[in-house]
DNA sequence: ATTGACGATGAAATCGTTTTCTGTCAGCGT
DNA sequence: ACGCTGACAGAAAACGATTTCATCGTCAAT
């Protein structure tokens, strides 16, 4: 079932077919009769064939690095959204926080000849997007943002959300802030923190200057199980945090998890996420997080994608997008205040 | 960069750098200098050109009806995990429960020529998989089971689990028992519907006879919004409901906050959710649930989907997965006992 | 009536692989 | 020494679309 099926079918050559199929000059009839045969015939189009020859397939690829955290789906629902509306579909990939994994992904994107990618990468040093970018093909890190790499960009502002979420705790009276974030080499992961110690800084003189070292800090992996693991050192100090400000939404359900094995829960030690808690409105009491734009990220990255791929879009663009500190505390404050 | 500049880097024929990639017989002194000047040149073959030729591409879909529904993404992971033995790659395609996206990616993964399509359906009845399977594309549905298509199948006792639930609240005391299901034309929603319907039935002559009709049987969307809908419907029923089964996860969340809102928690109603509810450690009071093996329905069905393609496995099957009724409850039982 | 212009059409090249088919050469048995 | 066998290499034909280029009409203007 190909095209010259179709073509001698209809009775005429396989160009005509393929113009009809392509939006080119052909006499109405002969269209007509093309389209009857196509339909008759239940006749696709073979989209390798098409790629081939074009040298450009017409999906594009948004490569997440987990698939199971509720932000990155949204994420991707932003992506498709955008795409929606022209003829490209979207195909996800899940990179599992895997460099390997994502390198596989990476080379399939590139041996499809996909018409562009979108990737939060699994890491700010290995994912190299040079064989991408080499080959004309449309790039946009999305979330987070691989070490010099020219190409379009579009992040919340971590290191101000890191700041301001330290900062309400400092302001809702708790003195020993701890800070859960990510793995080290994730700029987000990086970015937050720095927040973090600089809204510390800034509250320096005060008790808060107790904290500046790294007693407070833990790395984890952005799962749940690292957010628990992680809270439960904190809580095995000689002397506990009274408050944390947890880099991820899913590490913060390991977090509450492990207060709540302790018998604590907020406020009366104070929590507060980076990324909305999936499905908050369940937790009780409920939770102060900084909101984040997830759906927002991903449209804006097609919305980038697609002004790139049209030739529109010249110099290499970053686009920020800022958080919102959502207050869901009705009683905040230190358990002894 | 083709297979013809590697070939003449090498100064060999275009069939020889072939087949020193696919492990076709090659002197080891000529692969060797292919292979260097493939990684010289930065060599990567090209995956359209390569599927055009074999007439079948080496990524295989999983169509799924919502991405933001842990449910799907765990069958996802189940997926990826068993394709991951093998060179296949795995690309993951949002329908949004909508037949018409849903179609679109049916035309792309046989336009593809992918290796095989696994597919949770959006409806049982306009899910067309006759293109894919006349063309010999490996199907595997997934959950959900398309009316009259003879594919492999892997899913969930979907009726005996409905019932399972349903007998459990009866045991519980309750008496009143709602059942908040999901779309009509979906196998999941029917085949729950009637396990609750079999519970009832069965504890026929008791005062469970009074709801055999319809009343407090409701038909919503699957999503967390249509669950709160529903509940709120049944809950400004003159006489409410004092139970209630809710056929999926999400509904499940959206019911819970209907409760809330009114002022009720369970146990003083009865929620019992088909499906885990996500990261259910944060719901207090727990959640008595009918737990869904996701992830090995995603792992079966990539197993079954591999081995069709090896041509083992010749007649068509159905695998059924067990549920497993989960107690989380401390103390169960309706408010007034 | 002749020429020019323009628009639709078909023939054929092309995209980059895989694979068949044919050839060549070395080694071996007789 | 001759032929046979077998293994490996290369030439060339696919795969199914798009697109260039040439051709053929048709129509209008002079």
């Amino acid at each position: 079932m190909t095209i010259h099926d179709v073509a001698r079918a209809a009775g005429v050559s396989p160009a005509t077919v393929s113009r009809v199929f392509n939006g080119g000059k052909v006499t109405p009839a002969r269209a007509l009769s093309v389209q009857e045969a196509a339909a008759a015939l239940g006749f696709a189009p073979n989209r390798v064939a098409r790629s081939l020859r074009k040298q450009r397939s017409s999906v594009i690829a948004l490569i997440i690095p987990d698939i199971e955290n509720p932000f990155f789906t949204s994420l991707a629902r932003g992506v498709e959204d955008a795409a929606q509306r022209t003829s490209l579909s979207v195909v996800l990939c899940n990179s599992d926080e895997d460099t390997e994994k994502e390198r596989r992904y990476l080379e399939v994107a590139l041996g499809e000849q996909m018409a562009g990618v979108i990737v939060a990468a699994a890491s700010q040093d290995e994912t190299d997007l040079g064989p991408l970018t080499d080959r004309g093909v449309p790039v946009v890190a999305v979330d987070r943002r691989p070490r010099d790499a020219e190409v379009d960009a579009v992040r919340v502002d971590n290191h101000h959300g890191g700041e301001v979420a330290t900062r309400h705790l400092l302001q809702a009276g708790y003195r020993r802030i701890a800070c859960i974030t990510g793995p080290e080499g994730a700029s987000t992961s990086e970015e937050r923190l720095a927040g973090h110690r600089a809204a510390l800084s800034a509250a320096q003189g005060s008790a808060a200057a107790a904290a500046a070292d790294n007693t407070y800090i833990r790395h984890a992996d952005f799962r749940v199980e690292g957010g628990r693991v992680a809270m439960r050192e904190l809580l095995a100090l000689p002397e506990p945090p009274d408050a944390v400000f947890v880099a991820n939404n899913l590490m913060t359900i390991g977090v509450l998890d492990a207060l709540g094995e302790a018998g604590r829960t907020p406020p009366g030690v104070g929590v507060l996420s980076f990324g909305d808690v999936p499905w908050a409105s369940l937790v009780r009491p409920s939770l102060t997080a900084v909101e984040l734009p997830s759906y927002e990220l991903g449209r804006t990255a097609a919305d980038l994608l697609l002004q790139r791929r049209d030739g529109s879009l010249s110099p290499v663009q970053t686009v920020v997008l800022r958080t919102k500190l959502q207050v869901r505390e009705s009683t905040a404050g230190p358990a002894g205040s």
